[in-house]
DNA sequence: GCATCAAACAAAGA
DNA sequence: CTCTTTGTTTGATG
């Protein structure tokens, strides 16, 4: 489940790496992830000059000169990885991609991922990518403004929100957990009953906790474009069934929201709210 | 999505197989879709004769001796399956009726859908279905006067107004499709923009497309009471996209329009308003 | 009051 | 750990 922050330094490091580079060959070894036929994607591929990379929320976006994008989804969990001249590959991936300086790109997902080739004119038909709001850290945009901006008028529950890529584009059910505990929010707290004060503090949690991740170069438990993990590892309330709040000490549940599972103090983010999911 | 003709039938075959009959037995495997505490439900539903079983819209009516009606919604898709003593139940379901004779009637949705027991004294205060309009072909008061006057007055599209259950009881998002291809109309004009000539022709549109449908015992992927399909299958434009329009040729197109998706000849249909969805 | 919009709801399938 | 799709109802907003 790679979120915002190990994307993010994926796309960082794919444009440090391959900017410049030209593609050699394509091999699709799962075609369903593509968006057309093998034959057209590898077509559209090959021989194109990199002119650079960068992502927008959980998707990579690779340019490709001169007109077409190469949009990566890692879906649940995946990883890329480049290969130095002559160093072995992994046993599985689902695309492979060559280098004219030898060098290899391997692209793997064990669950479901996409890749898709999309032209600067279709563009705003993709539709997975065409509708996504703005990355926080990456795009400055993502001002406390425009935050507020996105929550007015908005109902639902503060977790939906998050999650929904629409709005903004990059959180998922990791780190979701972090930022709703600085928030001291409960996941079902109703948009509608926040404060300004809340809404301020939602949207520095966001910002705190995305941009430490992103500092440490994502989650130890994901890996880099050379393979190495990432150094986000010591979750607040996260994954952390069982163990004490780092704040109060009351030991954090796992709960059942909606069709997620979401990790809380109960005292600390269960007072708010009488939703009882 | 059973909609008029479907509901429609199964009231039908349920009056003609259950009215006279006592209920043994009931089991409640989903209780969120009830009205009220399992308990009660069950309690309410024993030993109960049933009077008769009707349909208003999307809703299956059933009268239980003295004062309560049974309200059976299917939501957006399911079934309502009477089996012959003995006969093996589906493997899911969230409602189980025994009657005395044996038979056994299993209710099953895959979303949601709602059981409710209303006594007579509290149908105007049951929510879903107190303020539904007429039903078309069901009930004959549902004439081209009475049309006419739902029209009077009123804004917004045309496909809106046909799948407000408030006005017209029974029109869902499938049968939609053929009514306004029958009547072309973009399902985005606004009635104020209907001539005296556009209404009526609407009007026939409703009656006809639904009074076959009917005819026809419902739509060819939904079951009937005995798990036998309707024989209606042969849409117009409805859900096919990308095939030539029966009238014109032209290719069928499948659009947003609002929260619904439309099928529409862009051709037969497209050419009336200037409305933008 | 009415039209419009967004959200919730469950589960499967990619 | 994801995201989309499906149809209906409802509750907020203009």
């Amino acid at each position: 489940m790679p979120e915002l922050p190990e994307i993010y330094r994926l796309s960082e490091q794919m444009n440090n790496e391959l900017a410049g580079k030209t593609i050699k060959g394509v091999q699709v070894l799962q075609e369903k992830c593509l968006n057309m036929p093998a034959e057209s994607f590898i077509k559209i591929l090959s021989n194109k000059r990199i002119e650079n990379a960068t992502s927008r929320g959980k998707w990579i976006v690779i340019k490709l000169e001169p007109d077409y994008r190469l949009f990566l989804s890692l879906g649940m969990g995946g990883n890329v990885i480049l290969h130095e001249n002559g160093q072995a590959l992994p046993d599985k991936y689902q695309l492979r991609i060559d280098f004219h300086d030898g060098r290899i790109l391997t692209v793997g997902f064990w669950w479901f991922g996409y890749a898709h080739a999309v032209s600067e004119k279709d563009l705003g038909s993709h539709k997975m990518t065409a509708k996504l709001g703005l990355t926080p850290i990456r795009e400055a945009g993502f001002s406390l403004e425009h935050f507020l901006g996105l929550l007015k008028g908005r109902k639902g529950s503060v977790k939906n929100f998050l999650l929904n890529q629409g709005y903004i584009a990059g959180i998922g059910n990791v780190y979701v957990q972090d930022i709703l505990f600085r928030a001291r929010m409960h996941p079902g707290r109703k948009l509608q009953t926040l404060t300004d004060e809340d809404k301020s503090l939602l949207y520095s949690s966001i910002m705190e906790t995305l941009g430490e991740a992103v500092k440490l170069g994502g989650l130890a438990y994901e890996k880099d474009l050379y393979d190495r993990p990432g150094g986000f590892k010591d979750f607040l309330v996260g994954y952390r069934e069982g163990q004490p709040c780092p704040e109060c000490g009351a030991t954090v549940e796992k709960i059942k929201t909606g069709g997620t599972a979401s990790y809380i103090c109960p005292n600390c983010q269960g007072t708010e709210d009488p939703v009882d999911y």
